[in-house]
DNA sequence: GTTAGCACTCTCACATTGGGAGCGCTAGTA
DNA sequence: TACTAGCGCTCCCAATGTGAGAGTGCTAAC
């Protein structure tokens, strides 16, 4: 990620990132002319040329043919993104919808989660994204084990909002005073991490009464899949249909496969985990950097948010490869950053 | 809906009927030739293009240009619909598909639909989509309301498995008694029916203490929004991406509304209570006959789903006014039954 | 009422063309 | 050595023209 560059020579880089802005702006092959005209380098078209031509033995332009301008490869847009200024980048009229999104205080994460996504993806236009907390570290406020005649309830409520359900088939032997008895020995394990009380679960169910025993372990199951996220953590998106746009130059079956890639929320949540960085770094992942990005010709910009200093989960967006880096950069990490603010609010 | 039109003649139906099919089947505008070809009327393509011209002076069909076949109107494929016979129309293939995808028994009546409309958007080839279970009928298992420090958590457990919870301030005066007492008093509304709950529930907020009044209103409010099922109804929707497949030939701007239209709710779910049917039939809805579908050249397929003798929800899919209904229809209606059939036997 | 036949219309696929954009290269200049 | 001017070359693309084909609508005959 970090400036890992065989660095380029200040004019190199300065004609790379004309490319880089001018093709995100029009959507057309930049040639050496617009360049010459525009990035007021002082040098003439031709010089330009000279440049272009090493910037594509670098690696970082690419022609479509013969005849036509530059326009950048995946490597080319790396180098541009890791060349940005860190901060900034918010236009005002951002600045201020981000402000006023967030003017009504809501008090449920998940709620808060899914006016964020679709905050960003009206400020980017692209498709916003967020993982949603992950139950491990969350401590339990309530655990319970609801008789519904032929099948079970369990029902896991967690200290930041979250609410984690199981329907499973009763137990053989389960009567009512077992449920009783059950309620009241996992009302102990109130305030012990989804991670603590499962193992907890695990001792009381060996230990326990033998008509317990099973509900013990289905309580126990219903924490293990809430903490490690499989098909019951749902992803959050907002904005989906901007990838629709006309402007997003993908062909029709690229638009096919990247919606069915967003619908299968496994592999999503399995990208967003490969291309998170530690810490609060913002990361962006660009095309084929990412196998499934690459497929589609995406690109995501996604950073993780926090309560206090413990990372709770992820929110970016998705877009095409000829991204505005710059704005979707700056958003995301202004509303990842309002994002922990307020979730560190929440839970105090 | 039902057989309303200006009957047309056994062989006009015929040609109408013959025109769709091949439409649907090809895409491209049909001509004369094709139909006296292909439709065993016996008859010339000279007299079919007698026919032709009268449909079409009738308002089923409509030309590209001079010089090119015909192809349905809204009104043409609602004829073709019409004069469908009632059952059947079942490949084995998909037949197969529905039995072995409800082989294997699940207990959560959200999951069950989650896989339905799956399952749906597979058979046919277009986007499927569920309204779940309103709340009004069902009744209250559980209610409860959780201290979370600066705010409190409402939870309600229903008896078909459904879970709504709602996230508040906490009220001012609310001591961990309030919460005891509350709960204590929330217990004896087990049994009742959200909407029995709900009203209840104010009569209690108005008797009872002081410092639980505020408390009960939440509850109550949660009922409420949870049997309207406003914001926190949450559609359920499978297979999109289809609807961005290259065969279904929306222009992409279109596309793009019709996505944004499906990520917007509270449109849906409007939509969907105005199409759908009275009792058991199948509804199916062709662009132009409501203002949403019109502007999308959409056409929706459904049907109620219940338990027992109850609608409890609708099922159905969404695809373009180009659409096999014959092969929709038979889809929506197998799995709407099955689903009955679960969703009864969930409840008992 | 049906049909054969034919003139007519319109589109679409295809080939052709010219213009233009943009390149690479070379030779000349600071 | 670094830059620039200039020019020839390549390739795309939009415009144009053309012909074939599909399908109609109409008329006149059965």
């Amino acid at each position: 990620m970090a400036e890992q560059q065989p660095r380029l020579g200040p004019r190199k880089g300065a004609v790379l990132r004309a490319v880089v802005e001018e093709y995100v702006r029009s959507g057309e092959p930049v040639g050496s002319e617009t360049i010459a005209e525009h990035a007021g380098l002082g040098v003439s078209s031709a010089t330009i040329r000279n440049e272009l031509a090493a910037l594509e033995e670098l690696g970082y332009l690419k022609h479509p043919h013969t005849s036509a301008g530059r326009i950048p490869t995946d490597a080319g847009y790396r180098f541009y993104v890791d060349s940005l200024p860190a901060g900034g980048g918010l236009k005002d009229a951002q600045r201020r919808a981000i402000a006023s999104h967030y003017a009504e205080a809501i008090l449920d994460l998940e709620e808060v989660l899914k006016g964020s996504v679709q905050l960003l993806s009206r400020l980017t236009r692209y498709a916003g994204l967020a993982v949603p907390p992950n139950a491990s570290e969350e401590p339990v406020v309530r655990l319970e084990v609801i008789d519904m005649g032929p099948s079970v309830m369990v029902l896991a409520v967690g200290q930041h909002g979250r609410v984690d359900k199981r329907v499973l088939d009763r137990p053989d032997g389960a009567a009512p005073s077992t449920f009783a008895r059950a309620e009241g020995r996992l009302a102990g394990l109130r305030g012990l991490t989804y991670a603590q009380a499962q193992a907890r679960l695990l001792q009381l169910a060996a230990e326990g009464p033998a008509d317990e025993h099973e509900l013990m372990l289905h309580v126990a199951e219903t924490l293990r899949t809430a903490q490690q996220g499989d098909r019951h953590a749902h992803m959050v998106f907002g904005g989906v249909a901007n990838l629709a746009d006309e402007a997003q130059a993908w062909r029709r079956e690229t638009l096919r496969r990247l919606f069915e890639t967003l619908e299968h929320e496994q592999e999503m949540l399995q990208v967003l985990s490969d291309v998170t960085a530690p810490g609060n770094a913002l990361s962006v992942t660009i095309g084929g950097e990412h196998p499934t990005t690459g497929d589609l010709d995406a690109s995501i910009v996604a950073a993780p948010f926090k309560s206090g200093e413990t990372t709770i989960g992820t929110i970016g967006v998705v877009g095409p490869t000829r991204m505005d880096y710059v704005s979707a950069m700056a958003s995301v990490r202004a509303v990842a950053k309002r994002l922990s603010e307020l979730a560190t609010e929440l839970d105090q």
